[in-house]
DNA sequence: CTGAAAGCGCTTACAG
DNA sequence: CTGAAAGCGCTTACAG
């Protein structure tokens, strides 16, 4: 009577397919298509399926997914930005949602090489659709490069933006509202009581450079102040840049009593080219960041600047990129998405309103 | 004639197990066991199934191993070092490692309560420990806690330090000669020409912190140089740390002509430091750090500085921690293992020759 | 709209 | 030291 005894080798005494097919009175097929969403499914026979998977509380085992599915969804994760406290948050908001969704990182640096990244980020990326990735998390300035997103959507891969200027039309990204920030910024400045205000602009190949530069601008108009040109000077985003710029700015016949860098590492070095002259921040000068990465708390003053959420913003690229690859496998048609991610000024000790000493030689308007 | 024809699911066109077989003219089951370095397998077998391997660039499937295995290697990346260029590398390193030997990462933070370090550590071990990880890659001061070590070895788990000041005796750990690091670099101070050299003592929480302190003494001494017990001054790796550490040195009688921090951040605070009391460096003082971390590069003079190869540290203790989780299911003893990495003394534009100025306030030996 | 069968690529559990 | 069989939990490819 006795039949041959199967010998049991699940470890986890987790609820399987089976389980809840049985649970719901159908097929495992049938509980496998409520998971995955196909709409061939009548109603209440998904109703039960979902109901025996809430009671069961059952979790699909994602290495039989895959193994089935005969996929690993495999997530090229590219960065190429200077700054290694924004590629720290960048990582750590990545590997968390990889972890989450069971996901596999592949992780490329751009090299070293400071303006060849058009290049390198092309042929890097033809090398990763070869090997049969679909799917890339791009920072900027890849991601602001047309060149690079086409490459990827005609060989059938998904690019999701982390920090674009814009949204691509075939994928999608994950910003913040610059434009919004910088004015929000500069309007900060001004309610200081400053009114000779520097900027400095920000790597001219990233678009969001340009936002932010933009809400500068509509900051000084809305507030009647006008705008010396002379005050309003080309960088890169890197520290060297930002010296070169603030020595400019400085050395100009009637200086700015603010200085906004577009980005932390050029306000670092606004701050330590003050120092250099003998300007105390803030009580001489006012100097403010964008970014809030490390640096802004690794120097003295600390610095008033725009907190990203960027690890959050990561994790949401690295989902959107996996959801996207499996739509995209539906045959479904992928719309293009932007997701605007909140920010925020965080104050600091760098800066304060306008010494008498400086306000005397402003030009009033 | 025809006989049924079998579909195919395959996706990837890869190689499989069967296919290494076939090659190496073994069953499957052997080439698993050369997989997993089991050691029942004999010398000559294994070399012709690692051959096919190696011909066919065979790579597992990551899916089906942990399917049928019931478990997937995990590592445990804990962090908790306030330097996020720092975090940087070290992450860079890991995925890539990860990526290479397919391991999936447990990327955990420590949160940001500066003091409770011990405790939070132990909470998320015993957390993920309870998971079922058996694997740890640990960086300062989390490896240097017996406590934290201890308790992953008592749960059977592995823990492979990075950057420790010395290995535990039962895992692994991977770290530079912190001790001849910083004697070099006091060498290099004094064959400048400077005799008056302070140095701020890292966090005394890391024992590397210590064998810093050990070598800048042994220098000085060896140099036949009096040190100043007021121009040793402890610090805690931080930046806020350095600027205090700084301002005291700063404010002696007889101040340091050369500062030697202990690392970047807070040497990067003693620069700081030195400005606003319109101290130039290096023509005024001499300023180094230790690390080479991004910073050393983002402030102005640059750090002259050691630099250690951190991504090459991590890789190392990802790939030993995958080893050595396969080696104890294996029942084989693990012994303590030390890996050493070269560094380098990095110069920059942050020291040079004191100047006569100072040279006279000297106190002669 | 639903299900029975076969298979994904590996490992466990035996057996020799 | 080596291998044949069965199974991990899911999905594909058919068939109705």
């Amino acid at each position: 009577m006795t039949g041959v005894r199967k010998p049991n080798r699940r470890q986890s005494g987790q609820p399987t397919i089976a389980d809840v097919a049985r649970a719901a009175n159908c097929s495992p097929m049938t509980v496998s298509r409520v998971i995955n969403n196909e709409d061939s499914v009548r109603r209440d026979t998904r109703e039960a399926v979902l109901e025996a998977i809430g009671k069961l509380n059952y979790r699909p085992n994602r290495a039989a997914r895959s193994l089935a599915g005969g996929e690993q969804l495999r997530i090229a994760l590219l960065f190429d930005n200077p700054s290694s406290s924004y590629l720290a948050e960048f990582l750590v908001g990545a590997l968390e949602e990889a972890g989450r969704i069971d996901a596999q990182l592949i992780v490329q640096g751009l090299g070293d090489q400071p303006d060849d990244h058009g290049k390198d980020g092309k042929k890097l990326i033809r090398k990763l659709l070869d090997a049969g990735i679909r799917a890339f998390v791009l920072p900027p300035p890849l991601c602001d490069s047309q060149d690079v997103l086409d490459l990827i959507t005609n060989e059938g891969g998904i690019a999701v933006a982390v920090g674009p200027g814009f949204a691509s039309g075939t994928g999608a990204a994950v910003l913040i509202d610059d434009y919004q920030a910088a004015y929000d910024m500069t309007s900060h400045i001004i309610g200081l009581g400053h009114q000779r205000i520097g900027f400095i602009i920000g790597n001219p190949e990233q678009v969001a450079a340009a936002r932010r530069l933009n809400g500068y601008r509509q900051a000084m108009t809305d507030a009647g102040l006008a705008i010396d040109e002379k005050l309003v000077v080309q960088g890169r985003f890197t520290y060297r840049s930002g010296m070169d710029a603030a020595e400019r700015m400085l050395s100009a016949a009637v200086p700015p009593t603010a200085i906004f860098a577009s980005n932390d590492d050029m306000a670092a070095a606004t701050v330590a080219v003050a120092h250099r002259r003998h300007l105390d921040v803030p009580s001489d000068i006012t100097v403010c960041g964008f970014d809030d990465t490390d640096l802004a708390r690794s120097i003295w003053p600390e610095l008033t600047t725009i907190r990203q959420p960027i690890r959050e913003m990561t994790a949401w690229a690295v989902e959107t990129a996996a959801r996207l690859v499996r739509t995209k496998r539906n045959g479904t048609r992928i719309e293009a998405e932007n997701k605007f991610m909140p920010y925020a000024l965080v104050r600091r000790e760098s800066d304060a309103a306008p010494s008498l000493a400086s306000r005397k030689d402003e030009v009033r308007p």
